[in-house]
DNA sequence: ATCAACAGTTAGCCTTTGCTAACTACAAGC
DNA sequence: GCTTGTAGTTAGCAAAGGCTAACTGTTGAT
């Protein structure tokens, strides 16, 4: 079973806080993306079973080979459509908060064809 | 409460179908969406109880001032989405299926901009 | 008049995805 | 060696939004 849009955000974030510190816990998931424990544990569950993560005894969060190639996808996803949205005057904030909800929705086509836009423009 | 993103599409629908034919009903709406009738009556339920539509003793529906408006901004949205995905270069029909989703997410300033992009470019 | 088809509703199930409350487990301080 | 704080889990609730099964009610054909 693919990823939903909520397990896309959450390996999104454990990506993006790996690019950030050496150990990622389910704690700071949770801080980063304002949600409760309980909520990042079961996604976490889930991205492990997956095999998108692993979790080691103490509670370090790792991306599979896998993981990481999807989560990059996601992420480069986040960032063209931001670019492209600011690129038409769109204030970096807003654009990067439509690129989050944007980026679980789009089809590899748009994506390509901003991609392509932003390349040449 | 606010609309949420199927009250949106329920809503687009229900406002596409009536400009093409004089009368729409919950079973026109069903088949347009490929959804099950007790979705339908439920979703057209919360409509009129949010006043956006209403619904005569023959199972009509009609839109009322506010629905109309609503569905016609939501409307607009998918329009220009759709075009500046096409300007991309995406294909009419992904760009089409592409904005049914984008338009539910998409923030009132990323929309503007959009607009005005397509309206000097 | 009866019976079938069609439209709509009711009841209730399932999944997703957030939450709180309350527990476990471990490490550190005094 | 207790006690406290931190991290994680378990149990279970709630809302949204899809579904099927089964009912109601109207209309049209025989």
């Amino acid at each position: 079973m693919p990823l939903k849009e909520s397990g896309e955000m959450y390996l999104e974030t454990i990506y993006v806080l790996c690019q950030k510190s050496a150990s990622v816990r389910s704690i700071d998931v949770a801080e980063y993306m304002n949600f409760s424990k309980p909520s990042v544990s079961r996604a976490v569950g889930l991205l492990k079973e997956k095999g998108y993560i692993t979790v080691d005894k103490d509670g370090t969060i790792s991306l599979t080979a896998e993981g990481k190639a999807l989560a990059q996808n996601i992420f480069e996803r986040h960032t063209i459509i931001t670019k492209m949205l600011t690129f038409l005057g769109v204030d970096e904030n807003v654009a990067a908060d439509d690129a989050c909800r944007i980026e679980h929705v789009i089809s590899p086509e748009s994506f390509e064809a901003m991609k392509r836009f932003l390349k040449k423009k």
